[in-house]
DNA sequence: CTGAAAGCGCTTACAG
DNA sequence: CTGAAAGCGCTTACAG
């Protein structure tokens, strides 16, 4: 029924203009060695019929793709939108395009997506590790010598281009906030320490500040959750649950706040007033959360454009060591971190 | 310095396993035509060599790839990720990949976008197509026979698959549930109306749910504005300087309305309390906004994951008529739609 | 069940 | 500045 008319080639084009397959592709990709009379010959032939070209062939031809595969955990996390978008925006101009893949936060997901990258040759690849990943990924990747850029968390022993922020210290400056509001008790919500480092660096800020003011790490306090806004829904509850809750909780990131902030209501609590909550990411949302969501920005923009400008200097051929490109961290202080006065009568402050 | 070592390629494989390529060919892909033994043989020596399947050249044998190009206008819309965590879920259980686009609501960079993804040979798209977009690029993809589904907006003329909602019935509710709560001058809030049939729908019921009333409709009170939350914010300040302020908003979607919220704090005044507010989308961020956002629910995740089965379909064979997927809307109540007061003694209810 | 051969549409040295 | 030729790694009829 439909016609499945064929796909207008290159040597279509060159017969149509009256030169060779060879001349049409120089025109093609731009080449300034061709007259000019030929070059408008070749466009015009080209705009007649329509021809579209065909990166397929030229991808195989090169043996690399145009392509690069960016891997995010969680793309509703606003996080990565936001970081896509200015990757988007330098890739964008190089023609270089980009292949989705999604891990969900599973190893296993995360193998699979990676495998089919490769199998469809990206040229470069960035990507955020889920935990617990294996080092072995990527010594393939090396062998191939696929560019690999991680964003936002290492993987212990892989040393590759990165670029994240210094957790340890955004984390800190959060807790130390929150003790400066008067808080002893600060529960540590959502996430989970293995072989995350981006997890490890926040925890280990998050202890600094404890020590600084001589207060005591309590493990009840330091409650795990899947990273999302379930999780921290689900990790205030249980932190509420306590037989000695704690005042305030520094939040692996904004989605976990985000839900802890939903968990706090499910209970009848307010956000902010019964229990002081720091986030971490400053993502849109903190602004119009109720309340107003104190959190740690780590500039998400940069972190986009950062990545995307190194990996294509490593795609372009630039051998040097790996780059770590750290974006200092920014306390954001908002009302959900300054409005506390307790539950009943039970405040310690 | 670095060693490039060649690919493994199914030749090598085949050597390995003392088997012909063809033969490779078909355990690569499962084909059960194959002796166990000779199967096995094969598995153990592209396991053993590190064989890597080039989906490059097997796309450009088939002349297809194994790839669905999405464009999205605005990835940072938390309304996108939603879709494409649904769509991306059906498409990774038949080993699709997804190309990713962002037009940025920019017919020119839509244009583009689209002409790389024929470029790579995608052999579906699903597109949110931006406001104007010209009529001309379909006739193309129908030519090239690329199978073509639209979500969340039409285009006048054209033909082809599409999911979305009913649009027309959301604002109507919506508008309609503003009118019960006691307004009488009530705002559309954003996007604009050329070209984008979601807009038109949407304000075709604001009207029709304003004419139900018997109530007038007021030019100056359809403020349009880009579809993000700066475009939100500076419609809400928009409205506010009216002689004859609306004391309620529909928003165009709930990106618009978290904007106007954020307006109406930059000029001292509370979301809710002093103008009613209702968005479109229902994301997630509807919840945890301040006040809790009022919207139309659409059931995006169902729009993502319909819209995956259907162009799977499509790319399957399918010749069958349009498909047109329409999900019902459902008004979900909040606070900023209930709890107006008005602002000084100008209240109007 | 397996092998030999053709060919997809490009790009790139290499001649001229 | 342009042309003729080789070849990238697959898949698919076609033989056997």
């Amino acid at each position: 029924m439909v016609s499945r008319e064929k796909r207008v080639t290159l040597q279509d084009v060159a017969d149509d203009a009256g030169v060779s397959r060879a001349t049409a592709s120089l025109v093609v990709r731009g080449s300034k060695s061709i007259k000019p009379s030929t070059h408008k010959k070749v466009l015009n032939s080209m705009e007649k019929l329509g021809y579209v070209y065909d990166r397929v062939a030229a991808s195989f031809r090169l043996q690399r793709s145009s392509t690069i595969g960016v891997i995010v955990t969680d793309i509703e996390n606003p996080f990565y939108p936001h970081i896509l978008t200015h990757i988007e925006h330098v890739l964008y101009e190089q023609r270089f395009n980009v292949l989705l893949g999604m891990s969900f936060e599973s190893t296993e997901k995360q193998e699979r997506v990676l495998e089919t990258m490769l199998e469809h040759r990206v040229c470069g690849i960035i990507m955020t590790p889920v935990a617990s990943t294996s080092p072995a990924l990527f010594t393939k990747l090396q062998n191939l010598n696929i560019p690999t850029l991680l964003i936002g968390r290492e993987v212990d022993t892989v040393n590759t281009d990165y670029v994240g922020t210094d957790y340890r210290l955004g984390a800190e400056m959060a807790v130390r906030h929150l003790i400066e509001q008067g808080h002893r008790r600060i529960a540590y919500l959502g996430g989970s320490p293995q072989g995350n480092t981006s997890y490890k660096e926040r925890f280990a800020g998050y202890c600094q500040a404890l020590q600084q003011f001589g207060l005591e790490i309590d493990p009840a306090l330091i409650i795990t959750s899947p990273i999302n806004r379930d999780g921290g829904t689900r990790a205030v509850q249980e932190a509420m649950q306590l037989n000695n809750p704690p005042t305030a909780c520094f939040c692996n990131n904004d989605v976990i706040a985000l839900g802890a902030m939903i968990g706090l209501q499910l209970q009848g609590r307010t956000p902010g007033k019964h229990m002081a909550i720091v986030g971490f990411d400053n993502v849109q949302e903190t602004e119009t959360a109720k309340p107003g969501l104190s959190s740690v920005s780590v500039f998400q923009d940069k972190w986009g454009s950062e990545a995307a400008k190194l990996l294509l200097k490593r795609i372009n051929g630039d051998q040097s060591e790996p780059t770590r490109i750290i974006i200092p961290p920014q306390l954001i202080i908002r009302e959900s971190s300054t409005s506390y006065s307790g539950f009943h009568s039970s405040s310690p402050l």
